[in-house]
This record gives structure tokens, sequence and C-alpha cells, in this order.
DNA sequence: ACTTTTGGATTACAGATGTAAACTCTAAAT
DNA sequence: ATTTAGAGTTTACATCTGTAATCCAAAAGT
């Protein structure tokens, strides 16, 4: 039987409502669309649609109660976004993706936890990692031809 | 008039099509068709759409030669990149972009250059870096109920 | 000059996505 | 018991995306 793939991609409206369910824990459409119209310009019956459509790719749970439902998130917000995130980095060249990653996080408000955080690992990471990661763009690899 | 936004998007399948022009700097489609039929199984009008539709939005520049074109890139690799992450990223949770930042790093193969290049990044953070980075998923703010 | 390639353009088509109106129940109010 | 408001469902529809077959004209070969 289809085991309704958690990995079901959130396109990205859909991706604010998980948000707000995410962050309630657990709520009702009410609630969400309360919160959505409050975000965006969207009317209650697209909410509705975004919310319908998370639950039929199981990315959100019902549970009646009463005459409404009480959704709650089926997949994690840690591993949805760092499937996303990996998901994008993949999608690039691998040389430059070290590049790309301090260009964002130079542009990004990190907690001083999280910088520590990341400098631990990233020293960690120090002892193991290549002299040269290669560019990965060609179906053999780009070796010479690839000068940047 | 349109400035033919060079924000266009790039869709997936468009973003190999680019890779291979951003790696060869400029080709024709021969060039670009034979390595990508190599790695999917893509066949030669499929990549002929892709290449059209970049061209469309902008993303490629013809450059007649003979009977057939040179494609260059009018957008630069790592500009691309960098938007491509950002914009990820800031679709998700203010609050959990670090750890997504951590688990992701930890899983990408980084050479010791751009591993030593992004301590130093993060380390000259540290000094400015907030406390705290709350969680931007309600329209408020979800200060109090966001216990994670 | 004639035929065969083949690069690029046109057309196709299903599924995903953004956006929303319309409709149907049924629980809640009276 | 009736009415009604609101939750969820169905339908709508344009655009984007993935994927590809056709078609056409010019270049290349013979």
């Amino acid at each position: 039987m289809a085991t309704t793939e958690l990995t079901a991609t959130i396109s990205d409206a859909e991706w604010r409502v998980m948000r707000i369910v995410w962050t309630l824990k657990q709520t009702d459409s009410r609630t969400i669309i309360d919160l959505l119209e409050q975000q965006h310009d969207w009317k209650a019956p697209t909410i509705k649609t975004l919310i319908g459509r998370l639950v039929k790719k199981g990315a959100l749970a019902t549970q009646k109660q009463g005459r409404q439902f009480i959704y709650t998130p089926q997949i994690s917000e840690q591993a949805a976004m760092d499937a996303a995130l990996m998901n994008e980095l993949n999608q690039m060249c691998a040389m430059h993706r070290g590049t790309a990653l301090v260009h964002t996080i130079d542009q990004l408000e990190l907690s001083r936890a999280d910088v520590q955080e990341l400098i631990t690992h990233l020293q960690a990471k120090l002892a193991t990692a290549p002299e040269e990661v290669d560019c990965d763009c060609l179906p053999d690899g780009c070796e010479g031809s690839c000068a940047n």
C-alpha cells in the first residue's frame, strides 16, 4: 500500500500553513485562516485549499472535534527544514556550495548559540575536510575546464 | 519597459542546464544536449525546451554563430546560488534556521578552505550575534507559545 | 542540384501550484 | 424543530514545470 510518502514536497504557499501548525503544535482551521489572512492577502478559501492539500499529502493529520478538525503536523519542522536545505544545496555545483554558504550566513541573523555551534561543528570538520571539492556539473567531472 | 527581470526563477530542471553553461562559460546546444543526455534520461527535445525557456527568461543569452547559437549565462552562478539559498532559508522559521544550517553543514562535503572561511566569518559574527532570534511564524511573533 | 542532417521553433499534455468561488453539510443557536 | 453560520469539499482556472513529439528551414554532404 502507498505509505503516504512522508517525503511529499511542500510548496511555498503550503509551507506558510505548516509553519503556523508547527508553531502552534495543533490547531483548527479557523485559527490558521485568521493568522494567515493577517500575513498575506489570501482569502479564506485559498487557505482552505492549502490545508486540504497538506492533509492529502500526509503533512497534516486531522482529528475530528465536533463539527471541525484539529490539525497536527505529521512531519517534523526541523526535519523538513533540513531536507529542504540539503535539497537546495545538492542541486548546486558542489564546488561552489561552500561560498554560497559563506555569503548566506553573512546575511543571516543567527543567535550567539547557533553561531557557536556552527563553529564547533566546522572545527570538527576541519580534520577530515578534503583539500578540494570538485565541480560536479558535468557528467565526468569538469577538472581542467572548470577554472573558477 | 520590462527590464527582463534577471531575478526570474529557474526551475530544477532548468538549473541543470544552467550548471552546464555556467561551467563551460559558453556553448552550443549540441554540447548541452550531449552532456545532459548522459546525466539524465532526457530526450533532446526536452533539453531544447529547457534551453528555450531559459533564453526567454533571460537567464541565457544567444549569439548566432552560423546555423546555430552560442549560449552564455546572463546571471552569475554564485549570485544565483546565494539567492536560491537565502530564499529557501527565508521561507523557514527564523528561530530554527541556525539548527538547519548545522545539520546541513554536518552532512555536506566542504573543502578545508571553505570550512576555514566559514569559521572566520562566524567568529566575526559572534560579536554582534543576538542572544536569541525569535520565531517569526505567527503574525505578531510567537513568544510564549513557541516553546521549542 | 538534391537529399539528408539537425538546430531551433511550435505544439502537446499531464501534473503541480497559486488563488479563489461555489456548494454542501451539520453542529449550534433560537 | 428550524434556521443558520461556518467547516470542509468540489470545482475552476491560469501559469509553471517536466517531458517530449513534430515541424521547418538552412546547412552539409554527395
